[in-house]
DNA sequence: ATGATTAATGTTATAACGTAACATAAATAA
DNA sequence: TTATTTATGTTACGTTATAACATTAATCAT
């Protein structure tokens, strides 16, 4: 009997600590692209891997314009249209979220398994990193009923300090 | 003995109905506006009004552009700077809101009590509105704390149907 | 394989959103 | 009335995002 699929993420996101080895995200992240795309009969393109790489180079968002600058740090002439377009498929595969009040966008940890991104910002050290939503979700589905509301789509993002700067500044 | 006084909003906003008397929301909103401004010993002045005006224009949030535009159609000639700016007041005195998710502002119903704006937008008639965030503040704050995060700024902003148009769509 | 079709990228130009920096004018305080 | 602060004017530019059309590369059907 198998067992049953569950609804939310498998683990909350931690703030991953300052000192982590950083790489072994990154592999995980375009090792699981790979997968995702297969399962999507996409392609994952030299470009939109470079996008992603760049976007996995650290666990704060990132604008799009500095995507294009790693993009072309070889002297290359890519133009801004194909790092949207890169960007533009990554997110329909939930590969990469944007962040609406940063204007910048960011690899999601748990792109294989579908979910409504709720951000952890921190100031601070400028990470940033999805909080598990449920509890609030829920919060939110209710107070929506009262007002007839019908939701599709759950823009959430809290801006504050991450325990560890909190720490480090008290 | 005093009243406790309350944490919450007065009341969970309604999405306005589409043919509600409109001048009276204005009418209501520049009053308010003063009262505040007085309060905080602030200057609501002829361009800070005539932006706010215009803000109150609609139950839809309008872009700065689109505020610029309005104050110009008598063919005069503010610049972009002098209405960012007066959004920049009116925004301190919690007179209007900005939604990251649209780049665009609004007007605040309750700029007389300070609170955290939690809003929904609908995609049919383009109107927003606040939500009472009660219950998912409280959600947020209890996630939090899983993770240590000291947050000070909400960013909610739900888009879906409201009751209006998804009737209508029905 | 070959041509038809779709998908992806290249290229140019421009729209939309937002701010820096410095000058001027108007209100308030001394 | 002069000094000071507050608000606005003005110019220029930075940043973010998309439209429109051309070209190239992959996939499909025969």
């Amino acid at each position: 009997m198998a067992t049953r699929p569950r609804k939310t993420p498998s683990k909350p996101q931690a703030f991953p600590h300052p000192h982590h080895d950083h790489s072994r995200c990154t592999a995980n992240a375009l090792r699981t692209a790979e997968t995702v795309c297969e399962k999507h009969g996409a392609r994952l393109t030299e470009i939109r891997r470079r996008v992603l790489e760049a976007v996995w180079a650290s666990h704060a968002p990132i604008g799009a314009y500095d995507i294009l600058a790693e993009l072309n740090t070889d002297g290359g002439k890519i133009a801004p249209m194909a790092v949207y377009r890169a960007l533009d498929f990554l997110m329909e595969h939930g590969l990469v979220h944007r962040l609406a009040s940063l204007n910048a966008f960011i690899g999601c940890a748990l792109a294989s398994e579908r979910h409504t991104a709720h951000f952890l910002i921190c100031r601070s050290c400028k990470s940033a990193t999805e909080m598990d939503g449920t509890a609030v979700t829920r919060a939110v589905k209710k107070t929506l009923s009262e007002h007839g509301f019908v939701p599709e789509n759950e823009i959430i993002e809290i801006q504050g300090l991450c325990a560890h700067c909190h720490k480090e500044s008290a």
